[in-house]
DNA sequence: CATCACCGAGAAAGCGTTTTCTCAGAAGCG
DNA sequence: CGCTTCTGAGAAAACGCTTTCTCGGTGATG
């Protein structure tokens, strides 16, 4: 038997006496060193192709001081944008030879000081995903989580690329979009409300109903998920507004199906707007107007800052924003009278 | 300066020595060890939390011979189902201190060998996901892979619990359905040719023709997506099929959209079904009529299954058979008179 | 008071690699 | 032929931790 080793599985050493020849023999011809001689080089090969040899991952990375390993936080696995963003992340980094880790924080936004620092440790470098914790926290773990991209976040630490989508600016894409159609009396869906990305939209409305002081901009509370958008039907039809902003794609189809319900029409009676452009907007009924983020390609572009920080490599563009693109489809159409004067 | 080792980071002997104490002594301490003087332990504790002491977990795994982590391998991080698959596994996993490390063969199954002994290096045990690759190099290589759980599929290995969805009698519950509501001549939409629940589908179909010879099964390619369900509109309605049985709930919802674009009436004209019961089922227009399958609580119970492995439990049961669910929703109805009839 | 058992902490040996250091032996040169 | 230089491979250190081994020192017991 060539079972030595004391887990069971076969090592170098193992190796290294088929072939007659010490470890660090074994180990030169295994990463193609080529001050090896051939002959030797070969009979190394062939005892280790044998044995079947797999150099121990964990023992090179203690020898290397690398992993080939990368992190991510994500407030929500459930949610489709940072399953994208997890996609986009995985393929780009897997092109490189590095895996990903995964660590949901389940919208607990304390624990993800401690899971980020503990993916941090197991990895080369971490990707913290729209982080919910505040930003005195965030200023205060960042320094220990070099190298760290951040996404839908922002630092004040050097060498921390920050990939944002415009979320604000998106929004008030959207709104215009619903002004133009006639619509005067809007009503936003917000989102969860420790989302970064939620406090940019409301930002952007509040522009919004600065530059035009016409338009009523209603909130309403909400949250990230189909359920959220369905239960929201009532508060939409109560609020009077003809045109319905919803915090993501995901809340715009449970409202559009509630509202389906309900018999009320989409977009004869309410127009709806989503945000994200996930795959599934382009095949709901009716299709939903929303706002494109290239999310996939924010993952694929969070792999690429963080490439060149493990590579230390001068970064010309540390970190950018995503501006997203109006995407017109059949959720949304022109206002009809406004209700409050369908008495009449 | 407290910054010793060449790694930068500081470690077990930096601690040690701001204590007074040797190594072994701060490991036994950090590992709740109580044969340590408690004046000593004390200090010991002082000393780490004031130098923020964190131990590297890739010298403890060489150590320890674990990693407290565990890899999945998926055929495409895309799909909904993965994703649930993923997401249940990574929740159950961190609850017990256990990591997930994924691995996206991107439908290439050539690669899958080398992904999952990759993975499997890497962790404590792999999660193998409806591999593409047959039958023959699964057998192969599975020993290698122990501790290993599959998901649907299934292997004469010992050791080796499978979690499968008996899509076979979900697909017939179907097909009865829509028969039970007059159809006659059905069609389905079949998957990616080397994925093994789609094979599962196709052995349903073939029981449930023998057991009602007077209906007509027609067979139509697909795939996986919403656009392979966009893309078969002209397929089906060439086939003449009022009951069409889509692969999953992606490609239904495509093909919904297509026929709605056609201005084909689901149910009225078509009565549609899709399989998997994902999220967004119940809020298409129509709501659509599916096979739900517990797919969370599936990479939950991988989870359980890997750490009875782990552990070397005793596992009374190896893996386990889901039964689909008939979900009757709004896109299955009556089926009208065949149009093969229609021009009398 | 001497011996034994025991307790607690340091020394050292792993865990499986990579890489530096070291040193035979061969080759080259005068 | 003797010296130096170079080549190539083994010995050993390093990576950061856990754990066994060892042993000085204390308290207990006869």
């Amino acid at each position: 038997m060539v079972r030595r080793s004391a887990t069971g599985r076969i090592g170098i050493a193992d190796v290294a006496v088929k072939a007659g020849v010490s470890h660090a023999t074994v180990s030169r011809v295994m990463n193609g060193n080529f001050t090896v001689d051939p002959e030797i080089a070969a009979r190394v090969r062939a005892a280790a192709a044998e044995l079947k040899y797999q150099p121990n991952p964990v023992g090179r990375s203690l020898a290397l001081g690398k992993t080939d390993t990368i992190g991510i936080v994500v407030p929500d696995l459930a949610n489709p944008t940072f399953q994208a963003i997890l996609r986009g992340l995985s393929r780009a980094a897997a092109q490189d030879g590095y895996r990903v880790l995964i660590a949901d924080s389940f919208e607990v936004s304390s624990e993800e000081a401690i899971l980020a620092g503990e993916a941090r440790r197991r990895c080369d470098g971490l990707v913290l995903c729209a982080p919910r914790m505040s930003d005195a926290e965030l200023e205060e773990i960042v320094p220990s989580l070099h190298p760290l991209v951040l996404i839908n976040r922002t630092t004040t630490a050097a060498d921390v690329p920050s990939l944002v989508v415009d979320y604000g600016q998106g929004v008030q894409d959207l709104a215009g979009h619903l002004v133009d159609l006639g619509h005067t009396r809007l009503a936003f869906l917000a989102g969860p409300p420790r989302s970064a990305s939620n406090r940019l939209r409301l930002q952007g409305l509040e522009a919004f109903k600065a530059a035009h002081p016409q338009v009523e901009v209603l909130m309403l509370e909400g949250g990230s998920d189909f359920d959220t958008g369905h239960e929201a039907v009532d508060a939409v039809l109560d609020s009077g507004a003809t045109g319905i902003l919803a915090f993501n794609d995901l809340v715009a189809m449970g409202l559009m199906s509630g509202l389906h319900e309900r018999g009320v029409d989409v977009p004869g009676d309410i127009s709806v707007t989503g945000f994200d452009d996930i795959p599934f907007a382009r095949y709901t009924t009716p299709t939903l107007t929303t706002a494109a983020v290239p999310i996939t390609e924010l993952g694929q572009q969070a792999w690429h800052q963080m490439r060149a920080l493990i590579r230390k490599e001068e970064n010309d563009a540390p970190g950018s924003r995503y501006q997203p693109r109006l995407e017109i489809r059949a959720s949304s159409g022109p206002a009809k009278a406004p209700r409050t004067a369908a008495h009449g």
